[in-house]
DNA sequence: CGCTGTATTGACCTCCTTCAAATGCGGTGG
DNA sequence: CCACCGCATTTGAAGGAGGTCAATACAGCG
């Protein structure tokens, strides 16, 4: 199922608009040097100074930290085709961790690699900053979900979110898809607690508007579970034709 | 009081560590351009495809989102120096808004200049690169107390890391600062409401660990106030000299 | 000295947490 | 095919952190 550094990094890139030919040859010519990883391992820790910039190329991995208590709050979700760890490219330390919650299949890029695409092809280099700032719009998102949002919306959120992240590469389809993540995690996520994220997981099933079972989850109205918490997809400044079909964007409640 | 853009750039950008004379050079011929702009007023909002990307000169502002339901939450404080929209020189149009909080004097620099440095400049690209990483690194940081700290120590570990953010820029000293931000503001920043922010204040001053008067900041025990919430300054990518005097890691209650 | 905006207080409410036990489910071996 | 294990989900009861609404006090300022 999982596919190679190439690929999956020039669908990535190409995103952002900026490559030309010569700068997916340029990216074709990376050595791809992947590795298997198991479920509920750490990556990188924080204070960690890694020779390599890790990409995602199969499975759901996550960035989070270990607050003084012992609470994870999980800041990304990294799925296929994300960078782990731009950052260490440029900042040396890393301020956080990151760890694999599903099983998953990671590239490795040599930091000098990067180093050396982001000073001499230029647009190479834009494509990497779209990543980036990308990541931070999603981030920013995030950041009001947790501190606005009641639980369920927050829920409802992160499930339109997933599914429009998902289908840009292909792992969703247009009313569901895979969500290997348990309730744990995604209490870590949103601030809750996975007693509270399970009953309110309840609720949007008694509202109809998901369906989730056997880690697979349905969305019967799309639309509806949208306008339920007022999503807009802007800050993932996906170009229009990713599964832009029907947003209708009304008011959540 | 307000500086030039010339030297509060380069002053940002050199914590970097990357810049030569040669770059700071090229940063000086940049011709400055910069506005007074009243408290409580938008440089851009959500949707725009500004021409210039702005740079905090003096002053305090913030980028914000208003979610359905009118509620407001404010994903970052930008203080002297700090880039107000670097990311539409790149993604194009606004995912939020940005805002003054005080009275501000702000520089403009236009779009294509930043272009133009992060394609010829490779040192002053990863300057900025640098100055967008470490952004990212104190949104984690916010997700992460919002998620999971309780109101009074998410306080504390926001007046902690405004104490180092304004030594940086020489806008504190070793034991207090300005405090412009009324307590609504507070509430936006941490995801609580005034009143509540209100309360814990006057915990947090009970308990000895601030004095907070017209709109002055003293902290009369740093090392206790770092230590109650578990402050570690790692994610604002410092260079060593800033403040870190008598930095206490003990885990915070 | 009154005006305006911010800070403060009180009473009540509710969303979410906590703790602990019970249920369900996918796999494995008998 | 069934019994059993380990793991995740589900449920219940009770408590607490923080929200809501509305009134009051206060500070700076013309």
């Amino acid at each position: 199922m999982s596919e190679t550094l190439h690929s999956t990094l020039i669908r990535k890139l190409d995103q952002s608009g900026f490559l030309t030919d010569i700068d997916r040859a340029t990216l074709m010519r990376l050595t791809p040097r992947s590795r298997p990883v198991a479920a509920r391992v750490d990556l990188i820790v924080e204070g960690d100074r890694p020779e390599y910039v890790h990409v995602v190329l199969d499975g759901f991995a996550c960035r989070y930290k270990i607050l003084a208590g012992g609470k994870r709050q999980i800041m990304a979700l990294l799925v296929p085709g994300d960078f782990c760890d731009l950052h260490v490219a440029i900042l040396g330390e890393m301020d956080h961790c990151i760890g694999t919650l599903t099983p998953c299949t990671v590239a490795q890029v040599p930091r000098r690699t990067i180093e050396e695409l982001t000073d001499h092809h230029p647009r190479i280099n834009r494509a990497l900053w779209w990543a980036t700032l990308t990541d931070e719009g999603v981030l920013r998102e995030w950041l009001a979900n947790v501190g606005q949002r009641e639980a369920i919306q927050q829920l409802a959120h992160l499930f339109c979110e997933l599914h429009l992240r998902l289908l840009s590469v292909g792992l969703a389809d247009a009313d569901g898809y895979d969500m290997p993540l348990r309730q744990p995690d995604l209490a870590d996520i949103l601030g809750l607690t996975s007693v509270h994220v399970n009953r309110v997981l309840q609720e949007l099933r008694v509202a109809g508007l998901i369906v989730l079972r056997s880690r697979r989850l349905q969305i019967p109205n799309l639309a509806g579970l949208r306008a339920y918490c007022g999503f807009n997809p802007n800050y993932l400044h996906l170009t229009p034709r990713v599964g832009e079909a029907e947003v209708t964007l009304t008011p959540g409640a």
